[in-house]
DNA sequence: GTCTATAGCGGGATAGAC
DNA sequence: GTCTATCCCGCTATAGAC
């Protein structure tokens, strides 16, 4: 009871950074224990198992980048074209101050989607979102400022063009290296040019 | 001596199937010889490490990816909205054959960005491409064809808009479960609405 | 070439003293 | 609450008989 609360937090500090740059299967709960200056007893004894501190860290970095979009698609006031724009500024701007987060839930996704995916089902609500959006996108097409596209494909282009350059940054680096005044270049510029990409396009 | 080229090929058979599956880490040496149905001691035998047999299967995978792509990019008389719609066409075709394909590599560049981002390099010529590419973009530019726009900016665009959701389907699939009909929909028409989205946003 | 047995390590988890 | 010591498992890799 002494200090406890110190000591859950530091655990969640240590479980977060080693599960956000190695992922669940090569982070050990040895690291973590290291990373908190304590020994596995005590992260045992604190958080029961590697599974249930490893949900911690998933369910918080989930949560954290779904509730920066979902206050704006559900917005009642905004129109479409702003809503894509704050979407896609959002979230490049949270993976730049967040760069290990888009690696460590792509990762983990990958790793096993079945699990993954209930999670993130059970934390959002996927199908009110998505109606919501589809709904707003169908009154745009009927007035005829935005050309048939079904809503499905248009938020899977923006997830596509917000998401996988962050997933791909580490491995651009090693492609760029010296060159890497141009990544610069781009990525600063990259939250208005890639509104700009898909308002364009959609655009009549 | 007596048939070491059938085992050959089933171990080669099996890794693939496993590190596809399962990925570097989680896909074990037991894995692969049950599902070549030999012994550990064998997969040593003819494939020395784990490490050894994992960069051959990742090799033939990269290099199957990569030169579907170098031929189209690299064509002196194909003009450039040719080009992106071929180019979009044979990925999205391709990891449609291919599904274990797209999160094997990701996941693996993930896991290990340096180490794969230099494998990634020994096998392709990423300097060489991305010049003729940007060359050819240039001179669209200027001519006025295409709207103002960094190579490097439409490469990555071109990228995420097939790679991601190769990678997100099966998530997407625990999420759209009874719905899939509409899911199907656009995977089937996603071969031609990739490459209308991108054109109809960079051409003037 | 093939197989069994095992070395040697690193993982998650826990018993039990304090 | 805290810590040391340890259990037990699964992993890669190899020794050595056939």
């Amino acid at each position: 009871m002494k200090k406890s609360r110190n000591v859950e937090e530091e655990i969640i500090h240590a479980a977060r950074k080693m599960f956000h740059e190695k992922g669940y299967k090569e982070a050990t709960m040895r690291d973590i224990a290291a990373e908190a200056n304590i020994n596995m007893a005590m992260l045992h004894y604190y958080y029961r198992s590697k599974d249930n501190l490893f949900f911690i860290i998933f369910d918080e970095a989930f949560r954290s980048l779904y509730e920066k979009i979902i206050k704006i698609i559900t917005d009642q006031y905004m129109d479409i074209f702003q809503k894509i724009r704050l979407i896609t500024s959002e979230y490049i701007r949270f993976f730049d101050n967040n760069p290990t987060i888009p690696q460590f839930i792509t990762g983990e996704a990958i790793r096993n989607p079945e699990i993954i995916g209930k999670r993130m089902k059970s934390i959002m609500d996927p199908v009110f979102t998505y109606e919501v959006f589809k709904d707003q996108l169908q009154k745009e097409i009927q007035k005829g400022t935005i050309r048939p596209i079904s809503a499905l494909s248009l938020v899977l282009n923006i997830l596509s063009l917000c998401i996988f350059p962050a997933i791909a940054k580490p491995i651009l680096k090693e492609f760029i290296d010296d060159n890497l005044t141009e990544m610069n270049i781009i990525i600063e510029s990259r939250e208005k040019d890639v509104a700009d990409f898909i308002i364009n396009s959609i655009k009549t």
